[in-house]
DNA sequence: TGCACATTTGGCTAAACTTACAAATGTTCC
DNA sequence: GGAACATTTGTAAGTTTAGCCAAATGTGCA
């Protein structure tokens, strides 16, 4: 593999990573379904240090998945690009294709 | 969150994290566009150690993205799950969404 | 059986990721 | 200015991942 193929794959896994994690999914779940939402409400529903919420909000905006907008002393978020959403239906096929194929060993 | 909830998006981003390398993404692709590869096809092309890329697959395949098909003394792999090719449109999508930000800043 | 080849697995190291706590920064309001 | 609150960042510890080499396993064939 040449280093310009390599470079283009690791630019898409950059992104795909950024979506790698239970928390990151949460909250792109959660700002796709409410719109918007601040760092407090996230940490509050996730349950974790804010922090550590930060971290991943600032993951997240790296990759140009979501986008933040500071009012006041707070800093909302939300979602950038909606088709990372049809991630979520493909994972759902997948994990049923799995499920049907461990049934199908048992028999 | 609960742990039924953390359990939800834990699974799913245990699929997704099989995604999340450079090297998976140009497997997946690769298979995508030939339909099945044997191991020591995708080494070669890959340029790494036979031993990494045969870890790399079993990731996929744990995964439930690919399957193997033994014959002989090679191993096939062939996708299991096209939707997952989805993920590449919309990471583009993002990609570009990212770079006319940047050049907005610039101006 | 024994050699050649394909693939996987064990073991190890280095790098990356995740997390929490504490401290720093920024905002509002008195 | 100073207290109260929201968020980010520095740091350190623990965990996971990626990579390679070497060894083990499995297959085909003389």
């Amino acid at each position: 593999m040449n280093s310009k193929t390599q470079a283009k794959y690791e630019a898409r896994a950059k992104i795909i990573k950024a979506m790698a994690h239970p928390t990151r999914l949460f909250i792109v779940d959660e700002l796709a379904q409410r719109g918007e939402r601040c760092v407090c409400e996230l940490t509050e529903m996730i349950g974790a240090d804010m922090s550590t919420v930060s971290r991943h909000l600032a993951v997240l905006k790296e990759a140009g998945i979501i986008a933040d907008d500071k009012r006041g002393a707070q800093v909302y978020y939300q979602l950038r690009v909606r088709c990372v959403l049809n991630f979520f239906e493909c994972v759902e096929s997948v994990m049923q294709n799995n499920s049907r194929e461990r049934a199908k060993v048992l028999n």
